[in-house]
DNA sequence: TGTTAGCACTCAACCTCTCGGAGTGCTAAT
DNA sequence: ATTAGCACTCCGAGAGGTTGAGTGCTAACA
């Protein structure tokens, strides 16, 4: 695979991606940097398509990149950038990122998704990872009707979860004293990881028979701290997919009702960029789509990702480098925000 | 407008939304309950033409209903229905819904709206008017970070709002304490519609310059103040709006990311089955598009509303039944409940 | 041995033309 | 008032032809 090839290879991507259109050799050979005739580059092209980099839709038509083609073409960039990008672009990023008042890891998470929905006219995903460290700060309940509760959960990182509980009959005040300061008392500090069923129903079993009304709001608890446990995932700018020839509608469509499932594909195991393209084994994402996520960080560990959905067809030379940007920046603010944290939690 | 034109209308309508062809004179001919020949059924559709009922894709084309030719129709079917759904139809209804434990007015507005957009193949709406008489029941700030506060209102109806604060520096347990009695002196039992801004920055003044620092927690309790009065509207389903060839695309999605404009259209003075065309005036809606919607009560006043959007060519006489049922469930769920709640807040 | 010009070949895309059929409006008869 | 008959309109599907971009191969060239 000589350099030759490789620049053919990247002119085809970065036509393709450009225009939508096969490329041909003799587009390719008026570049300004192939110094080789239409000929040549046909030659070239042969090979490449040999090799499973390039394919032709039909005889008679030009070349389009194959997966693994982007591939060797996005390993090549993410090899040679060091540039980063220019300060009118890092500028321009933090401007729809909106104004840095009041701002939480959260609202940042938020803002940052939609403004890379914005820029790159794709689908954003975002997930948080389930904080494994956090902790039980507070429990509530809430009378708010008749037989019905709301209890509150509150975790160290700001997480609040509530959730209504309707209840066999009313509670009186020493019931709801009783449940909130036992509560208080053996889930406060206690991990959310730790907060297994099991653990739970020890304590009803703990609590009594007297007390065996409260079980709904145990459950409700329970229920409450199986979310915190689940990562979440958000998709914003799905409608953006809607625009592009090339995605399947009615795929988005599956896409978009069963997006909780991307979270099997978004783990903390992996770090830095990552691109997958779809239909190449995970079969309920989008045909003929790519995903580019990037992780931030929390006191060194993966804490969350942020990348596009879009089609394969994408200028990932310029993409890349803004989703980087994003998760930096997102690393960097949490960093911050979590000097104080980590001090409280010693 | 004799009876027998109302029929050949509504067996354009009828055939005209089970096929989506234009529908010609022969084939109503042939309808059993249209005694007379194609040449007759010709005559009166050339009438209902000239009174803007039905229309022509091109001469010699059949016949396709209009707006108003749809919204004679819908009257039609309005005034003739008594009958409701039959008894089975009802029970899968209602098996769509879930199980009935632990149910809120939130839970049961889901999982409607999704039953609904399951069967009707639509688009659901769904708003719930921020509930005039809704108070105040209880203000909390929890710390969750260095300089960073969570504050929670929770209102007489089981609302939970919080917001994150940053600080500017952090605050003691005394200031926290003060705050929250404070607030719980002068909120509690104020109602969510009378939480203006001067009211709260009369707060802010009343607390006096010691307390200046706070009033990024009154900004907080603002903002969440306006959300409280908001009426929600949630759109689910809204894939299901691709699926439909005479819907436009481009439309879908700008009235997806826009959705929120739909509140306009749905507030609560009118009551009872309301429908609404596309682009008639409302130009943000859908072209050829149709809502349908319903109110829901409590207390005898409009609660909120749910409906479908799809395309114009509906099948009215069923789907029709269909939200009516829901929304009288929903009534009489919420007044079940509510008799309780009322008698809380005399 | 790598590169190039030349040439025959392929195939999608586009245009044009034709033709059938569904549906109409009108008129005259019932 | 209703109906049969008839000439007319126009969409849409299909057939056929043309164009042009692009290819693979071969032979010549450095």
């Amino acid at each position: 695979m000589d350099a030759r090839k490789l620049k053919i290879l990247a002119a085809v991507v970065d036509n393709y991606v450009k225009t939508g259109e096969p490329v041909g050799s003799k587009t390719i050979s008026m570049l300004p940097d192939i110094k080789v005739s239409a000929a040549t580059v046909r030659n070239d092209m042969a090979i490449l398509e040999e090799l499973g980099y390039l394919e032709q839709p039909h005889t008679s038509a030009g070349r389009i990149p194959t997966f693994s083609g982007y591939r060797l073409y996005i390993e090549e960039i993410l090899g040679q950038k060091q540039t980063g990008l220019a300060e009118e672009e890092r500028s321009r990023l933090d401007a729809m990122l909106g104004d840095e008042e009041n701002l939480t890891e959260e609202l940042l998470l938020q803002s940052a998704s939609t403004a890379l929905a914005e820029i790159t006219k794709c689908a954003t995903v975002v997930s948080n990872f389930a904080p494994k460290y956090s902790v039980i700060s507070k429990v509530e309940v809430i009378p708010t009707g008749k037989r019905l509760y709301v209890v509150l959960l509150i975790t160290s990182n700001g997480k609040i979860k509530n959730k209504a509980c309707r209840m066999e009959f009313d509670l009186t005040q020493e019931h709801m004293d009783f449940f909130q300061k036992f509560m208080q008392e053996n889930l406060e500090g206690v991990s959310v990881a730790e907060l297994s069923e099991e653990r739970l129903s020890e304590l009803v079993t703990a609590v009594g028979t007297y007390m065996m009304a409260l079980s709904p709001l145990i459950q409700g608890i329970c229920e409450m701290s199986r979310d915190l446990q689940k990562n979440e995932v958000y998709v914003t700018g799905e409608q953006n997919l809607l625009t592009y020839r090339d995605l399947d509608k009615s795929e988005i469509v599956r896409f978009i009702s069963r997006k909780n499932e991307l979270q099997s594909l978004l783990d903390d195991s992996m770090s830095g960029i990552q691109v997958m393209f779809g239909k190449e084994g995970n079969n309920f994402v989008i045909g003929n789509s790519s995903m580019i996520v990037s992780k931030y960080q929390k006191g060194g560990k993966a804490a969350g990702s942020l990348g596009v959905i879009g089609p394969v067809r994408l200028d990932y030379a310029k993409i890349i480098p803004y989703i980087e940007y994003f998760t930096d920046k997102l690393t960097r603010f949490i960093s911050e925000q979590g000097e104080g944290k980590e001090e409280e939690e010693t």
